[in-house]
DNA sequence: CTAAACTTTCAAAATTTTTTGAAAGTTTAG
DNA sequence: CTAAACTTTCAAAAAATTTTGAAAGTTTAG
């Protein structure tokens, strides 16, 4: 396979399983895209290189330095700015947890916490039921959540080291 | 809050959650009015409860069976079908991510592994760029696939009792 | 058999999300 | 200052996704 195909075929393939997690198809291509780019690129070849227009790009440039994902570089002596992705993937694991709680994980957090608050009479089942769902959902969230903080601190050596002495 | 309006808040949290990590909205507030309901509905409960139509409740029914998440149930002397879902929270945890590890991740996994045998001159920046960046994710997605096997034979308290030990 | 009771299908409509592109805004070289 | 170079904004258009509803299909009681 040639580089250039294999590039592509990269691009297409995060860009899916972006969009089937939620993720803009084209946020998830241009993160791609950068990821595959050894020097920091121009909105203009970002673009070219995607047949996306100027505010498709500058929009989703923005939306990646936001997500902590992508940071602008300057030339000497140059006006245009340039982009350049962060390679490092467990940094970019990290992140995206990071932002993906904060945005979607915790909204959720506070609302479970407070319909776990709701009472009732423990012998409709009605009640009965949501508290029982609702209870155990939070539990788990809460596991979910206190992982998830560990992880955000962690190296990634250590953070799989840890996981695989146990889960051989 | 009122046992009624707290559901309503659940079903509409679940189905904001899902919405954002690429659940399909409706499905997902199937899925959590199921899950605060002791007895099973029917496909014209379902309709009633959410304002949704015969063939959008019809579909959404089924895909929960097809995620394994819901079965059908039949009372005795009646015709129609009713529906119920699972409420053990480990068990949902457990399908779901079976099923998007199969769904969404293989491929990509798949695709990686193909991408992470193109061959070039590592003297070529745009090559190692892209090799290195192939192959970190490679290994990351290898990890978290691995995590998620142990993950779906585990049982919950045994599950968490092995993170909480190592983290902390 | 047959008609009532249900379920399924899917083309068209509605809705939501994403993208475009041109105008407005900003910065800086000269 | 001012004009060129570049970035940002956002209303409108396009595209993608979701929903509807009525017709077709299926099952079973009588």
């Amino acid at each position: 396979m040639e580089l250039a195909e294999a590039k592509q075929k990269f691009i297409e393939a995060w860009g899916k399983l972006g969009s089937e997690w939620g993720i803009n198809r084209t946020m998830a291509q241009v993160h791609a895209l950068l990821l595959v780019s050894p020097e920091p690129l121009t909105t203009e070849e970002v673009m070219e290189n995607l047949n996306i227009s100027r505010g498709n790009a500058n929009m989703t440039l923005r939306d990646l330095m936001g997500w902590g994902l992508v940071e602008k570089q300057h030339k000497a002596g140059e006006r245009k700015e340039y982009f350049f992705a962060d390679k490092d993937t467990w940094n970019i694991a990290r992140q995206v947890a990071k932002e993906r709680r904060k945005r979607e994980l915790d909204p959720v957090l506070k609302i479970l916490g407070e319909l776990t608050k709701v009472e009732g009479d423990q012998k409709d089942p009605e009640f009965k039921t949501f508290n029982q769902s609702i209870t155990d959902i939070n539990k788990l969230a809460k596991n979910v959540d206190k992982t998830l903080d560990t992880m955000l601190k962690a190296e990634e050596s250590w953070f799989w080291a840890s996981i695989f002495k146990i889960f051989r």
